[in-house]
RNA sequence: GCGAUCGUAGCUCAGUUGGUUAGAGCGCCGGUUUGUGGUACCGGAGGUCGCGGGUUCGAACCCCGUCGAUCGCCCCA
């Protein structure tokens, strides 16, 4: 016997409820996306290697270790896109869709990034994503957050915050990370090795650090807000006032920073609250939805000066949060419990389905046992053919309580049958 | 990249200090029973105990390696 290859660590197969809820997601996301008019692009899965080091940045952990390269046939380096953004912002100024601003785009897929599995973390993994390009209004910022909370809500995620930081225009994130290095070069030695190697790359991260040794030195950091331009605490100011009016729940998180070099003014992440129900499903990957502001990332692609926002999230995540939800339950089941009633079984089977009911037939394996396969498979109604001391007989059972289309149903069957008996 | 735990039937698992032919429940297939009914019983298929090596008279069990899974660190969705 051929031994059968593994998958792919890292890589999910997909199936029953799990697959469902994830579909829900999906569904629902596309139904909150034309709500707020977002038009659907679709985006090739891999890109040339500088798409994604250029726009994201060499330094950041995504470029430098985590992306799956490989040379094509021509020797060209080549990636698997490890997120949406950077190949949204080369398709924007590849095909000139600068016509087309202020553009809202949305779209989902897969992405791959090389890192270790575990819970809510894959290499191949799917996110729903949405873009505003060439708005720099902190309107857009608004109108983008609004959907992400509603989409949260449309998937009945409870326990979910909206945490919320600017970064500030280009000059004050630089004061700022300027300040924040020399608060911390001070005290170099007694930060965790984490931290120092993140004093160097990326001195913004430390002010997340889980690590106590870390922690002391947090709390008494430079604050964003003190190196605030006039227009960034402006802009700052009419986000929060935005969500305010548009009834957006959030919460100011001031050491909330964003892992890549592009963003700039809003950044944000929901969360589950700590110790709520989201918070257990999803272990340690907290994060379910997260995104900014990238004013600078078209510049790094060789584009015009171009504001943006836009976010991802994680389908998987999402779906652990909507377990059960997206499956539906069986409307009507057919059992043939003799086998010269199959024929009938199976043209009640199609007139139902032709109707709008999901319906499934039951005429397999022992016909004795077809009833009993039937009722497990839990259907709202079931209906049974059967021939009994040599008369034809079928039955229809409601077996549920409070199903909406009982007499849509039972009407169908009966057009058919008109006696039980015959 | 680092750390911890774990790999036995399709699924969930048991398997004593190492000792005959590796078990159960569920599921699947067949039969009987019941006959407006989620019944009960009988039988069957299905495992080179993740893979490779070692220790031993003897390994599912101990040791090493490897692959994979899970969870955590890092980072992120």
């Amino acid at each position: 016997m051929a031994k059968t290859p593994q998958a792919i660590r890292g890589t999910q197969d997909i199936f029953g409820a799990d697959a469902e809820a994830f579909a829900f997601v999906v569904e629902t996301f596309e139904r909150v996306r034309r709500l707020y008019r977002f038009r659907r692009v679709e985006m090739p899965v891999f890109e040339k290697t500088e798409v994604f080091s250029r726009a994201i940045g060499e330094t950041t952990d995504v470029v430098s270790k985590e992306m799956y390269s490989f040379d094509d046939r021509g020797g060209e380096s080549l990636t698997l896109r490890p997120e949406f953004t950077a190949g949204i912002a080369r398709a924007y100024l590849s095909n000139g869709w600068q016509q087309h601003a202020p553009l809202k785009v949305a779209t989902h897929g897969p992405l791959f990034r090389y890192e270790r599995p575990q819970k809510g973390r894959y290499r191949q993994f799917h996110q729903i994503d949405a873009e505003i390009i060439g708005a720099g209004e902190p309107q857009a910022d608004v109108e983008l957050l609004a959907m992400a909370d509603q989409l949260l809500k449309e998937l009945g995620i409870e326990g979910v915050t909206l945490h919320l930081n600017t970064l500030g225009d280009g000059g004050s994130r630089e004061a700022w990370r300027a300040a924040l290095v020399e608060h911390f070069r001070a005290v170099k030695d007694e930060l965790s090795e984490d931290s120092q190697e993140r004093l160097e790359k990326n001195p913004l991260r430390i002010l997340d650090s889980k690590d106590r040794r870390d922690r002391r030195f947090v709390a008494d950091a430079p604050k964003i807000d003190d190196f605030l331009s006039d227009e960034a605490r402006a802009f700052f100011d009419t986000v929060t006032g935005g969500l305010d009016a548009a009834g957006v729940k959030w919460t100011r998180a001031e050491s909330l920073v964003r892992g890549l070099d592009y963003y700039r003014h809003t950044a944000f992440e929901f969360i589950p609250a700590e110790g709520s129900e989201a918070a257990g499903k999803l272990g340690s990957q907290s994060t379910i939805l997260g995104g900014g502001r990238y004013d600078g990332l078209m510049e790094s692609l060789g584009g015009a000066p171009t504001p943006a926002v836009g976010w991802a999230a994680g389908i998987e995540r999402l779906a652990m949060l909507c377990e059960g939800k997206g499956t539906e339950k069986l409307e009507i089941a057919i059992a043939a419990e003799n086998v010269e009633r199959e024929g009938d079984a199976a043209e009640m089977v199609s007139i139902f389905r032709r109707r709008g009911f999901n319906a499934e037939l039951f005429a397999t394996g022992s016909p004795r046992k077809r009833f009993d396969k039937a009722r497990k498979a839990q259907p709202a109604i079931l209906i049974s053919f059967d021939i009994r001391d040599g008369q034809r007989t079928q039955t229809l059972t409601v077996a549920g309580t409070g199903y909406g289309r009982e007499a849509d149903a039972s009407k169908i069957f009966a057009d058919r049958w008109t006696e039980v008996n015959r």
